[in-house]
DNA sequence: TCAAATTTAATTGTGCACAATATAATTTTC
DNA sequence: GAAAATTATATTGTGCACAATTAAATTTGA
């Protein structure tokens, strides 16, 4: 039999502490590295989502990463600073910002390469055990971003 | 055999983006419940943690939730204003600042018991699959904070 | 066609995270 | 027992997250 679960309110049970610890432990892993290509935690996720596809608007990058303009608007325009991207209204629709890769921003991708590389090395898991936990990590949040249609 | 892990840059392979997505989703999660007992997230953590053992100092509470007083310090202060914990130095110690519950901080403990339950319907989640999902999360955490003695 | 509704970004404000630094108290060492 | 080192918290500054609002462009519909 499947034992019931028993909600306790003690720290060291809670799946969600696990998770918070957990993700915060892993952006302290990728800072030194993203540190020497000069990006944050969150820019090296838009710039992974541009180097798959480049000129997305603000919007398409806010629905791929889940993140919305007040965070992405300031964020870009860092990037913008730092010269790995660039701005620029839609003549088609003016109300989208298009997002393009500058010839810098292009060039850090092959820098980018060796990120996951290291950061496979720090895990000592199988590639099994990583895309499973992957896996039920991204079947966590859609069960927790579906609408909640269940009764309490 | 287990197949050998090939670093990519695409976002939807990477662990770390799933790891980042799902906590920021199960905090969303949370907010609605939390916003009903007037708490942030990890203003939450923080009284876990003192329901469970009051009178910790700062430190106490950092090494519990590895966070540093950069954090803590200002969400302290709000928890203050909002009447739930006190904040005193140590008479045996003047470097050190002691958290106590107040009484309101202490009725709130039984309103925050249907958090978890909440959440557990929201999961639909074996007790099993959820306490092993945990505990992978946790030991990935301590892989993580594990000094890097590996050569690259 | 033109007013209303919708869509898209940007802005504003609050609250984390965390690095770096400052300050004050305590402990250690000589 | 006083100088040096250590420890604990607070402060400052940067960069997310995210809710709420604003503003501008586009689409819809009578």
């Amino acid at each position: 039999m499947t034992s019931s679960l028993k909600p306790t309110l003690l720290l060291d049970e809670q799946l969600c502490f696990a998770l918070y610890a957990a993700s915060r432990r892993m952006t302290a892993t990728y800072r030194p590295l993203l540190d020497a290509l000069g990006l944050t935690y969150p820019q090296y996720l838009v710039m992974l989502v541009l180097w798959e596809r480049d000129g997305l608007t603000v919007r398409e990058l806010g629905e791929r990463l889940q993140l919305d303009s007040g965070t992405l608007t300031p964020l870009l325009k860092r990037l913008e600073q730092a010269d790995l991207v660039g701005r620029r209204r839609r003549k088609s629709d003016e109300r989208e910002v298009e997002i393009t890769l500058t010839q810098a921003g292009r060039n850090l991708h092959e820098r980018a390469l060796d990120v996951p590389r290291c950061l496979a090395n720090r895990l000592c898991m199988s590639a099994d055990e990583f895309m499973r936990l992957r896996d039920e990590l991204k079947s966590l949040a859609a069960q927790l971003a579906a609408p909640t249609d269940e009764r309490d």
